[in-house]
DNA sequence: AATGAATGAGGTTTCATTCAT
DNA sequence: AATGAATGAAACCTCATTCAT
């Protein structure tokens, strides 16, 4: 089944894209061959290699298209002169967004890719910019708030809130029905308020003057 | 190059395990190969096929041995008579004492299984059991302190803190001089306290009398 | 040694399968390698693999070749208005042809996969046609001769008469100069003569005086 | 599950038989492995090689007891002043017999051996035998009838008609409540009917009006 | 621009077979 | 006398990758 039109460039490719990325979340980096890829594309082989290289010059191609478009939509979401809970929750939400949207691409290669050299260093690298980004937040937020936690300690905290945001994605691709919103506000609960308070009654809104 | 002497069949396999699971660590599951595994542990092919079995077969038992480790680590740790912050904190530090320790064994199957079928399923199993373990305990703070969160929303806590102690895992990983005592205290200071009190200067202490 | 150039796919689908029946032939089904059978078609073992098949694939593929040859030239060679004893004859003697024809084809791969799962069960259907079909024969030489042999007698004997011919495909194949027709004729002097009285009514019995 | 008791080695070495004609008769000869003959004896395998040597050998030593054992009896069953087709018949009757009996080991003998390098050579042989001993004794009901076959055509006739024995003992195989007697008589209908005639003096001739 | 044809290389798995105890 | 421990060798199969058309 040959394609049925001679397709420029950036289409084409747009295209490959997409089979890869189907196909590397339902099959695994390793189950999945350039056959199949190439296939689902609707396209032979040899052209995937003309277009998008090496398998894994293709796996790393379906990474950087994914991580940008999380990266730019959380980026769209700040809201530069609002509190910091409040910001962190406008990204928060955002992620969730993503994820939930599009289940097959991020959450799926991202699992994928953190346990799979060469692909693990790279992953490493940008969720150390996302725990820089936080980092920073955090500091603001102790910033007017009079506290004296060292920037290692602050590390900690972004690192341990980035985990658990992870967590959480993973839970949402778990349950389709959930609401990217709410769960936001579900984890700000833990994060910002603590369990302890948030076990005791007091509970943390979006929308509260802070 | 034989092995150098006839032994009991369970030292062998236990010196195959030690060896799979470093060879699985280095290369990741698909780069590592039998020969590779055979050739660490001193020993021929056809006797790791003969004792562990399939490559899928040896994975999964070392993943079962290094899961094993770290539960009964941590179960170990657990003092039923505490109240439920120093619980948790008790079961955090036995955890990061584990990940510190053998670095090799936990971390890297974790994250190389996460992402890989059929491993995947398992490890979620496993997870799951953590987050059951970590919504009771949840469940059980708050029947002290009055508060009224449902079911679901225990749960979604639970996931956040377990995804935060991964990420922290991870970190340790990364920063072999951190100490696991201190680590869990940073991580309660984040998850029991929250982001909000600990950065208004406010801090969480394992001895503290709550 | 690559292949000299590159040729479309039915011919080296025929070159291949060639191949395979002549390595088949000489080594048995197990000695037979695929690198030997790629080898002596002119081609990389992966080329065996992506037009044939697995091994057991490829030899099926020999096997229905070889047989679908064998039954359209006995196919050919029947007159349907021809009395019994002729068209049987007719039969026997294309049979000789092919076998005699083509020793490496039929013969070999046909005792091989006579006692060798999973072929074994495929094979034995076959030979159940041709039984059935010689069944029929001698049920119609019957109806014009009186005779009153009951079903299974006539299915018995059926079985011997194929038997018999069998071991004389065998036995052609030791005596490359032995004459396809005149061997017919030979085994029609057995069978027919005996099935002719037979048929007819008269019987052997061991107890008779001779 | 070692052996239960010291046992002598004949013992030993039948058991090691019967379990080798048990395993290859249900597994074909390639896929038995050595393993499981010596599991299903009781024994280790090192036993199996000390006592019956290779695989090849085992088969070999499997073939040879099939042989005899099927040899013997036939040749118990012979009366030798008796009219030739009651000594035809008295020799089927007793093969038939063999066949009905121990079913696993005509398996072996001749749906495995006969196809498979380098045990088909030997079989070859022992078929020979038989055919010899049935042209002689065609010979011999010739001379009492006046007819005047070549040595050939006694030949090829023998051929059918232990080619007929083959075909009816694997119907039997397949028809476990066959009676041997009852079969034997079916076939000589057909085959003796037809020699008599034959070896009386008439023939048939493809061209003949019939 | 696009593809069918082709392969090198490497991995998992399984056996028959033998020591050393 | 008997066996658990051990291995060399080889087979099947698959894949990423590239020519030649």
């Amino acid at each position: 089944m040959p394609a049925f039109k001679r397709l420029p460039r950036a289409v084409r490719e747009r295209q490959m894209l997409d089979s890869a990325v189907r196909v590397f979340s339902r099959r695994g980096y390793h189950a999945a061959s350039m056959d199949e890829i190439a296939e689902a594309a609707g396209v032979s082989k040899p052209m995937v290699y003309a277009y998008l290289g090496t398998k894994e010059e293709l796996f790393t191609a379906c990474l950087h298209r994914e991580a940008t478009r999380l990266m730019e939509t959380v980026a769209g979401a700040v809201e530069p002169d609002v509190p910091a809970d409040r910001q962190l929750w406008n990204g928060l939400r955002a992620f969730f967004d993503v994820v939930a949207t599009s289940r097959e691409g991020w959450t799926v290669l991202y699992r994928q890719a953190r346990g799979l050299e060469p692909f693990a260093a790279e992953l490493a690298d940008m969720r150390s910019r996302m725990v820089r980004v936080v980092t920073v937040l955090l500091g603001r937020a102790m910033a007017g708030s009079g506290g004296r936690a060292t920037e290692t300690e602050l590390e900690v905290m972004a690192h341990a809130l980035v985990g658990a945001g992870e967590s959480l994605a993973d839970w949402m691709t778990d349950h389709p029905g959930a609401d990217p919103a709410k769960t936001a506000t579900q984890m700000m609960n833990v994060a910002w308020l603590g369990a302890d308070r948030l076990l005791g009654g007091t509970s943390w809104h979006p929308e509260a003057g802070r």
